[in-house]
DNA sequence: GTCTATAAATGGATAGAC
DNA sequence: GTCTATCCATTTATAGAC
């Protein structure tokens, strides 16, 4: 035949060990923002990565090790916050009003921490992450007495936001207008960003 | 023998459906409470009531039914807000201050709340008891303008404290003083809680 | 470098005895 | 009214073939 020589192209993806391990772990943060540490199965990450289970423990060691590096790539972009100086508790209001309506199913990292949060290990990792990623972004901007302390009621505040609006769906966050409850919201971040 | 006609009285408790019923649900509220509605098995509520696991199913027909009633049953008390009219946000700041203190490891719902969010039946079953409960005891407290957006803004507010100091333990929050974070609290609550 | 096959444990739910 | 025993699905992790 013709193409007996042809070098063979497989269907999904070249045998690329590096290649791999990243589908793995993107494919990890989306699984486990959406279902949590509890929620989801090595084999329901690897089909979405488009590998079989057992190469997750080949790259990461175990089903907790991957948790730790997709915790680790899902809190370090500087999300968390918008905005510096002034714009800095307007601009998180509306940002937090945006990403939480409920026509938007957004990712990021409250919804990981949220629906990872029952268990005892991914509770562990998610903490020295946030003690590494966001409290580090957060002490740039803030700044005066008590900034750490400031600093971890901004992130509760949004956390809490995201549970009840975005996984809860509670009827008068969900149903209420965006600018309204970022106008809400925005004189609470102000009495915490402003220096003290 | 004498004792041949004397009442039997079992090691445990008497057979009595009632107690048993209560029995287990007492031990539902405190097993989800502190593992969650995925991070605890039927089996394990059962042992802590004293009984085998056939009984969830016989007297409340599945685990998710049983979550429902526990859930009813740890939302029902007036626990997530203190005082009233003018000494509501202090009372509020005060109490999930010391609730969430790091030497007390206290139960209440929003810890049962935050860790069974990563479940959707659990999320949908806890939007409700919150529409029944929660939001109808704010109701009583809060007047003026968006009342029942600004009661779920003090909820998501405890929520996200209760996740950040006392699920995950971050740094700042879990070191902060009972006094002096109830200081910087509470004027978020009293932004919510005054009429607008 | 990646697969199939399977081990070993645990989950919720049910049948039938007493 | 409560038990033992079991079914069946699903989990993480591993062994060994290609």
């Amino acid at each position: 035949m013709m193409d007996a020589d042809v070098p063979r192209t497989p269907a999904r993806r070249r045998r690329d060990a590096a290649a791999t391990r990243q589908a793995i772990l993107d494919a990890a943060v989306a699984a486990f923002t959406r279902h949590g540490y509890d929620g989801v199965g090595v084999r329901e990450i690897a089909q979405s990565a488009g590998v079989t289970a057992m190469l997750i423990n080949r790259y990461f060691g175990s089903k907790e090790q991957l948790f730790a590096e997709a915790v680790d790539v899902a809190f370090a972009p500087r999300t968390v916050i918008a905005g510096t100086g002034d714009a800095l508790a307007g601009e998180t209001a509306r940002a937090l009003a945006a990403r939480t309506a409920p026509e938007a199913d957004e990712l990021g990292p409250f919804l990981l921490m949220l629906r990872s949060a029952a268990n005892p290990s991914a509770a562990e990792i998610m903490r020295d992450a946030i003690a590494r990623h966001a409290g580090r972004h957060l002490g740039e901007e803030l700044s005066g007495d008590a900034a750490g302390v400031r600093a971890e009621l901004m992130l509760a505040l949004q956390a809490g936001v995201w549970l009840l609006r975005s996984v809860l769906a509670t009827t008068a966050l969900r149903d209420a207008p965006q600018e309204e409850l970022a106008a809400h919201m925005e004189p609470l971040f102000r009495r915490l960003t402003d220096p003290q």
